[in-house]
DNA sequence: GATGAATGAGGCTTCATTCAT
DNA sequence: AATGAATGAAGCCTCATTCAT
């Protein structure tokens, strides 16, 4: 990211670099994108001048972070899409199972400033696109199947993945758990192609949502 | 003397105090909770001090912004309440018609900072419970009219306005709309009384999301 | 400069104003341009925050104190050509009397940094170019009078300007200020219309030198 | 051990510190004295480590430089009084030969910094010292000549070539060229033994400017 | 009361220097 | 011995809040 890729990290570097963002992860999940630098460092167990010499500025560290997360959702989606018998329940295990894992990106959405940040780097975009393709052939599949209602598209569905997995801010943690594995499930079942109210618009594709 | 809270305000003060919140309401919609007073300020048409003056310091401010958006939701509940032919129907009216309303409350919501602000606030806790209990009146009749599923509770309703409404960072306006307006559909397709999968945990009810 | 020229500034403001560039001029005088701000705001009597409302940034100090002593040597340039009975006695009698006056200005061209800011900044090129078609007017009176030697043009006595003005690091005071007045003697003496070498190149325009 | 002065550095280790002040040279006389050590090590071919193995710290590498430059001096005016027929000739010769050489020293010596790390330091003091013994005896023999004013010492003309050899920051390299060239060539028509202006204050010697 | 100036603490970032590999 | 990573002090600048006009 902030490195030439070419001349791959000192082992040290190496493991700096990972604590940083490891903890970049989990503080950004915590207190949001706009934590001072200070903490992350000192949180990560390196002075700031270290966290500094491997990204150059905040919004490095934030697309770090980023590139970081969308990679693991992907991989998730992948996996989900292999190992469950059918799209539908690849693509329930993928709302589900993503929660966990999309803490923190989800949180460094939350920010105008992270929005800002991500919405023109390229590597997040490329790996964005792969993942909506990955939903997109989910979604298609799950139709196929009669299991998904025929009125929504990829792009309904992120959207949907984005509101639901976007955290609110941290309160009682049992609550929040409860609760957002039940809005997921109660999403879930008005996904189902069931007799429901026509939804209003058009099915939203992969290019809708930018 | 004229510091004491039950004193009305003179008219001009009055005015400016309204136009403050005013202000703030937009620029926090769109800049988030955290642009400096200053900037408050101008777009408000009065200096700074006079701010301070008004709002002893940004959280007043918050609170004040949150407590006038909150008290607005309360009376559209209590509209759709007596207006609609069924709670469900009101519930539904509720679930679309506060987008517009709550478009400031919610994005004052988004950030962990306000969270932090508001959580305390005697006001904001009264009318808070106020519009649970609403709430959860409309969610009692609308399952006793088979309307809607019985193994939902007002706080799960609570947390479905709270996740749907929350603004996503600003994109493509028409997109957002449609997004959303379809979001809400599919949720309110998912709370139908029909057969679909059990919830995870047990029906979370007015006391249960703080 | 840096406020809005409309607005005249408060009585209060435009005194700080005037402190913190007396104060600046010293401090860039004595320590080179690039001691830090808060010395600068100390010596001035006010806050770092005062200061960087004045002046939104160290460049805006720079060239506001630029501009000053400019015009201050403009005005010189401009008293010593109408009080003096020649042309020639003005050119020597700026260039021994800007001494003093210039030395702020000519440190601040001392440093690249400072050289760098003010090369661009249209206030300043205009002082400078004002100042140019003055020096040029006496050369050439002078050199009609026959006291300038004829092979040398505007371009050139200004570069002697520079040279000469702008200040060695500070040795011992006493010491430093006859040196100065010597080197600008015997300067001067250069300058007379009077056999010597024929000067290399070809005499140097008020548009030579930038 | 070998650490210890006398011990002459092994050859690669000199290589390493000649490059080294090769580099720090032209970046210096570049962007002056302040640039930071990892440029001057990046743009010698060495890491930092090794640029601090053999300087201590920025004074070290500062006075190192200064020294090699001196030396250099001291070589041409040492040439100059040999090759050149009158002592009068051999100080024009310096005058203008030295400008290329001192391009770097002088520039070094433009900065307050490089000047306070250079005043104490005795070598470069022993340096000096020899140069301005060497110029003093050029200066007599010039004067009895008669071609060299009489009324200037040895101080005088140290001090004009300190303001002359001074550079501006970097203009228009043809013009700032010429330019240097014609201002040397007045000074030195000041110079010359001929009717002029009485000097103000008294000859300075070789002990008079520190 | 209103205004906008002043203050200074706090966050960001750079870079001289030290240290592990 | 060379390298480049890590450290942290120090300068820059912003902005919440207070205060003089």
């Amino acid at each position: 990211m902030s490195a030439d890729p070419q001349t791959p990290l000192r082992a040290d570097a190496r493991r700096n670099r990972d604590q940083i963002i490891a903890a970049a992860r989990v503080i950004f999940a915590e207190h949001g994108p706009e934590v001072p630098m200070e903490e992350i460092a000192r949180s990560a167990g390196v002075g700031v001048g270290t966290l500094y010499r491997r990204f150059p500025d905040r919004d490095a560290l934030v697309r770090a972070v980023a590139v970081d997360n969308f990679a693991r959702v992907l991989e998730d989606a992948r996996a989900a899409a292999e190992a469950e018998p059918t799209a539908w329940a690849a693509l329930v295990r993928l709302l589900y199972g993503s929660m966990d894992l999309q803490l923190s990106i989800q949180l460094a959405m939350v920010s105008m400033k992270a929005y800002e940040i991500l919405r023109e780097d390229p590597v997040i975009s490329d790996l964005r696109q792969s993942l909506l393709i990955e939903v997109e052939s989910l979604v298609r599949a799950a139709q196929e199947d009669g299991h998904l209602r025929k009125d929504v598209g990829a792009g309904d569905v992120a959207m949907l993945f984005a509101v639901l997995l976007r955290r609110l801010p941290p309160r009682n943690p049992e609550i929040a758990e409860i609760s957002t594995a039940r809005c997921v499930a109660i999403m879930i079942d008005g996904l189902r192609a069931q007799p429901g109210t026509p939804l209003p618009g058009r099915p939203l594709g992969r290019d809708d949502i930018h």
